[in-house]
DNA sequence: CGCGCGCTCGGG
DNA sequence: CCGAGCGCGCGA
């Protein structure tokens, strides 16, 4: 038999089907061993046929995998093969997604352990008195039964193996599937579900519609609907997949998935070791799991009969992929769910203004909850005007009202949160006096400054604007580009409340995963009164204790250069608000801006979504920016400069030939440097385009995969999250 | 004249 | 991607 292999290469040069010669017991989608260019790579057989039309001295022998069932489905396969031809990325490169990395790289997974049991009571044991760790691990034993060796022999190293060579102890290997979570206990059981939420299950159950838009304010009680229809799906033996943001997978959220589902869910974050990872998707492959938890990557489960795909906090940004292929969650999902016929359901409470048109157009069914299930109100937000604190002299970060109800807080013996808006090293000229922020006529998005060329430029079409020495509306020259960071709030804060314990939690302080957990836990066990964190603080986490929240510049992201500002600002003022008085006490949100009369802050401190929707969908309409129009940039990035050139002058060849052959179906054309000419050593070239008609979207995919090149990287992004 | 590095090509 | 093959440039 012939086997059609695609080797596991990640290079456009080797990304076609060479043929071999096989087993008959091979079967499509597995994996296998091809013999390749000298040595023996990797490979996925994706056909197989009697004859083949290479010269037969020329096939060689595949090897097979040991793998119990193939890796890929035939759904897998399936989705591999549209994803190709959506984003033309190498077939190798789409075929992996599918896959855990452990299985790639090649390790044998360790499933047996050895574990050690007494034959002798420790009474009747002859040991030297001087064999501690003889007599440690016997005891240990003694008491605790059958136990692993590898944790025996950390605590009383060379123990075990000293009295199995006696006799005292038997050893036996056992098949183990790492389990990352039994430590966790059950907690709460099934709950009832409200009337609402019971109106919700019906109507994502019955609506013919694929896609379910669940709008829920915070505290609606969105989990639990998620959870009854995973349940229903499970009675009917089907499979679901749970997507949710990488930062919502708490401890908190993954014992409730655990107590309510068992062993029935498989959990994949990345959080766990790569041997744990491969056995929850092992579990998944088997069928033995029939629910997939986890982020963005968690959409390729190879799950088989699939009843339902949940992606929570739609909106999140978390959900398109930043490498190649640069996949949109929401896309790949739509595909699996219209393959098995099943509902895919969107949950937010603030959902993207995208999502949101084409639920209230009719093509995404849309359901409302408007009742916070505790029925307590959302806190109270109030509006600090930093301009007026300015001109009162004021020139600190807090603001009067702050300042009263931090104290208020401390006094009560409550915790606080204070929210900075730090994003990147983009910064914008805004007036401390007037709160005068520069804009680009031509596109209505914050100018971004630019330090090395001391100029400001937008970063939607490339136009340059001289740095400014005044505020052009007021004439006030305290105009300012540098957001303060946390380390400096922190440090004022004490000054200001010696006594507080304040925790600090940004980037710098902490490392890894790890890190972020430890504050948050120290805060949650309140060993700390007040909180000072960015982005990272808005999410997740419930801390009962807090009553009041400070949005220390709410303008920083209001002013971000992105057409999504507005968008982005509303979301993060929705979420952060949400932390603020979850249990008895009410909660109180003081935000700081230097704009107050903004709309979207407006819309924000009254939870009004509608309103800022509305609001922001005509002004999305009148700029033509998404979803409108769609702005699509190509990036090329490479170590070499001159091959970047080179690459750059390709593509830019075939998209002008595509723009001047369809002038009607572009808004934008245009080649320039990216905005951050150099990361991590790579040059970096752009062409950014805003398209009203998207049919030509293939043909610019197309135009990319032929001017890549092996030392430059052509890469598309559609609707970028941030154009640097 | 000989070796070394850089580019091109092919891999089944 | 990676190794083989080959061409050209420089040193003795």
């Amino acid at each position: 038999m012939i086997a059609e292999v695609i080797v596991d290469i990640a290079a456009s040069e080797t990304d076609r089907i060479y043929d071999y010669l096989c087993d008959d017991d091979i079967v499509v989608g597995s994996r296998v061993r091809a013999p390749f260019g000298g040595k023996t790579v990797p490979g996925f057989v994706m056909r197989i046929k009697e004859t083949s039309d290479v010269p037969s001295e020329k096939l060689k022998k595949v090897f097979s995998c040991p793998d119990e069932l193939p890796a890929l489905n035939a759904e897998c396969l399936a989705l591999a093969e549209k994803l190709t031809a959506r984003y033309r990325v190498p077939k190798a490169l789409t075929l992996r997604l599918f896959l855990p990395s452990e299985m790639r790289t090649g390790k044998v997974r360790e499933l047996l352990r050895n574990y050690a049991e007494l034959t002798t009571p420790v009474a009747e044991m002859k040991l030297s008195k001087t064999a501690k760790n003889q007599f440690g691990a016997a005891t240990y034993l003694e008491e605790n039964g059958k136990t692993d060796c590898a944790y025996l022999n950390n605590v009383y190293p060379g123990g075990v193996a000293a009295l199995e060579k006696k006799g005292y102890v038997r050893i036996t290997k056992e098949q183990i599937l790492r389990d990352p979570y039994k430590t966790v206990t059950a907690e709460k059981a099934e709950r009832t579900l409200t009337p609402d939420q019971q109106r919700a299950v019906k109507t994502i159950c019955e609506d013919e519609r694929t896609v379910q838009l669940l709008h829920g304010v915070t505290g609606s009680g969105k989990t639990e609907i998620y959870l009854t229809l995973i349940a229903k799906c499970l009675q009917e033996g089907k499979s679901s997949i749970f997507l949710v943001p990488e930062i919502s997978l708490t401890p908190q959220m993954l014992s409730q998935l655990r107590a309510r589902f068992g062993k029935q869910a498989a959990i994949l974050h990345s959080g766990l070791s790569a041997g744990e990872r491969f056995d929850e998707w092992w579990r998944l492959r088997t069928g033995e799991a029939k629910i997939a938890i986890g982020a963005r990557s968690a959409i390729f489960s190879p799950l088989e009969n699939l009843g339902v795909i949940i992606i929570d906090e739609e909106h999140d940004s978390s959900y398109s992929s930043e490498s190649a292929p640069r996949y949109n969650t929401f896309d790949v999902a739509l595909l699996r769910a219209k393959r098995n016929a099943c509902k895919l359901v969107l949950g937010s409470a603030t959902p993207s203004v995208e999502t949101y048109k084409r639920a209230t157009e009719g093509e995404f069914s849309l359901i409302r909850l408007t009742k916070r299930i505790n029925q307590k109100p959302l806190p109270e937000i109030t509006i600090a005007d930093m301009r007026r604190e300015v001109r009162r002299g004021n020139n600190s970060a807090f603001s009067g009202v702050l300042k009263e109800e931090l104290e208020k807080c401390l006094q009560e013996g409550n915790q606080a949160i204070l929210f900075l808006n730090r994003r990147g090293y983009s910064q914008t000229v805004i007036c401390k006096e007037c709160g005068y922020v520069a804009k680009c006529e031509a596109c209505d998005v914050s100018l971004t400054y630019h330090r090395d060329e001391n100029c400001l430029k937008c970063h939607y079409c490339g136009m340059k604007y001289n740095m400014l020495s005044a505020c052009p509306d007021c004439g006030g020259r305290k105009l300012t580009y540098a957001g303060t960071g946390t380390q400096r709030i922190a440090a004022d804060l004490q000054k200001l409340y010696p006594s507080a314990r304040i925790l600090r939690m940004d980037n710098d302080t902490t490392s890894g995963k790890e890190g972020h957990y430890k504050i948050l836990k120290t805060f949650a066990e309140k060993k700390a009164d007040i909180l000072v964190g960015t982005q990272m603080i808005a999410k997740g986490h419930d801390f009962p204790a807090v009553t009041l929240v400070g949005i220390l510049d709410a303008d920083m992201s209001l002013h971000f250069s992105d057409y999504r500002s507005g968008e982005r600002t509303f979301q993060l003022l929705t979420q952060v608000a949400g932390r603020s008085g979850r249990a008895e006490e009410k909660g109180k949100v003081v935000l700081q801006t230097f704009d107050p009369e903004n709309e979207v802050l407006r819309f924000a401190t009254s939870y009004d979504y509608q309103g800022f929707y509305d609001n922001e969908v005509s002004l999305r309409a009148a700029m033509m920016f998404p979803p409108f129009a769609k702005i699509v940039r190509v990036l090329v990035t490479g170590e070499e400069d001159k091959k970047c050139v080179e690459a750059l002058r390709d593509v830019y060849f075939a998209l002008e030939k595509l723009y001047t052959d369809n002038p009607d179906k572009f808004l934008f054309f245009n080649k320039m440097r990216a905005p951050i000419k150099r990361i991590q050593n790579k040059f970096r070239y752009q062409v950014l385009m805003r398209l009203s008609d998207t049919s030509i979207l293939p043909d610019i995919y197309a135009a990319c995969a032929e001017a890549r090149n092996r030392d430059a990287l052509v890469s598309v992004e559609e609707n970028p999250t941030n154009l640097s």
